[in-house]
DNA sequence: GTCTATAATTTGATAGAC
DNA sequence: GTCTATCAAATTATAGAC
C-alpha cells in the first residue's frame, strides 16, 4: 500500500507543477495553498520562505532524476544506448507530467531567481553533464575533451527541445530532437 | 547622426533587458520607468497593458533577428557556413547582449504568459524554423524531412546552449554547442 | 506627454489563538 | 498543524490636472 502523500509532499508536488508551467515568479504560496486545501499560513509553516520552496523542490528534482538515470557505467560498449536512456528521462518529463524540465525553467530565469535557488539549477546542470561525461567515456572511445563536448550538446538539446515543444504545442518536436542526438553515436 | 531614441525605444530596450534576466513575470511597468526616469504612469501612456509591452517586445526582437539572418538562400552548396551565421546570430545575442534569447524565456514560462505573448514566442520558433529550413534545403542535398529533422535540432541545440551558459555562468559552453552543430554538416 | 493621486488586488510574511 | 487576522509592500491600471 502505497503511504499517504504528506501535506509537505503536496505542497513540493504543487510548487513543482506550478514553476514548470509558469516560472518561479509565476507562482504565489496563496495559489499553493489553494490547491493543496489550506491557508497560506499553513505553507509557512512547512517553508518560512518563498525561497524554502524554490530549493526543495529543486533538490528533490534533481535527486529523483539522478536516481532514475542510475549508474552511468552500465552501457559498456552501448553508446547509442546510452544516450537513448539519457533522453528518455526527459522525455518522460515532458509527456507524462506534461512539463518543461524544472531546469530549464529556472536557468532561463535565472536573473531573476534568489541565489540560492538559481545555485541549486545549476548543480542540477552540472551533476547531469558529470553523469554524461562517465556514460560517454564508459561507453565509446571518444577521447575526455569529445565526451565533455558531447555531453554538452546533448543535454543542451535536449533542454532546448523541451521549451520548443511546450511553446509550438507539438511533443513531436522533442522526439524529432532524440532522433538526431541518437545519431551523435554513429560519428 | 544616429537619432536620439524616443521614449518608446527605451522602455522596450528596458523591457527586452529585464524579460531576459528575470522572466515575463519579473518585470514591472515602475521597474521599467525607474530605469527610464518616467513615472509608472506615463509607460502606460505608450503601452495601456503590460502585455501589450510583451507583444510589442517580441515583436521588435523577431523582426530584428530575422533582419539580421538576412536571406536563407544565400549560402549555396555552403551548408556550415549557413549553420555558422545562424549560430552567430545567438551568439551574438549572448555575448553582446549578455543575456538569453527572448524567447528562450518566453517559451521555458509558456505557462504563465498572456496568451498573446505566449503566441509571439510561438511565431519566432517558427519564423526561425521556417529560415532553417529553407536554408538547409539551399545549401546541401538533404531531403526535406531531414531539413526539417535538422532545423528543429539546431535551433533546439542553440537555445538550449543559451540556457545552459547562463545557468552555469560560463560563455564556453554555448561555443561548445556551436562547434558541434557546424560538424552536423559532416554527414 | 508627464505628472499626482488613487483604486483594487496580490504578494510574502508574521503574530497569536486554538 | 492549521487557522484568523493583519501588515507592509508591490503590482496593474485608471482618472484627471497641467
Amino acid at each position: 500500500m502505497a503511504k499517504a502523500p504528506t501535506k509537505r509532499d503536496e505542497i513540493l508536488d504543487t510548487a513543482e507543477r506550478m514553476i514548470r508551467t509558469m516560472g518561479y515568479n509565476g507562482f504565489s504560496t496563496r495559489g499553493i495553498a489553494k490547491v493543496v486545501g489550506i491557508k497560506a499560513a499553513s505553507v509557512h509553516y512547512y517553508f518560512p520562505t518563498k525561497s524554502d520552496i524554490g530549493v526543495a523542490v529543486t533538490e528533490r528534482y534533481t535527486e529523483r532524476f539522478l536516481e532514475r538515470l542510475g549508474d552511468p557505467t552500465a552501457f559498456e560498449g552501448a553508446h547509442k544506448k546510452a544516450i537513448e536512456h539519457y533522453v528518455d528521462a526527459f522525455r518522460d518529463a515532458l509527456v507524462q507530467d506534461g512539463n518543461v524540465c524544472l531546469c530549464a525553467v529556472l536557468g532561463a530565469e535565472t536573473g531573476g531567481l534568489p541565489t540560492e535557488v538559481g545555485g541549486h539549477a545549476r548543480i542540477f546542470f552540472e551533476r547531469n553533464l558529470a553523469w554524461l561525461k562517465k556514460a560517454l567515456a564508459a561507453s565509446s572511445r571518444v577521447s575526455a575533451k569529445e565526451a565533455q563536448a558531447q555531453a554538452i550538446h546533448i543535454l543542451a538539446a535536449v533542454e532546448g527541445a523541451m521549451i520548443l515543444s511546450t511553446s509550438l504545442g507539438n511533443d513531436t518536436v522533442f522526439n524529432s530532437v532524440a532522433g538526431s542526438l541518437a545519431q551523435i553515436a554513429d560519428d
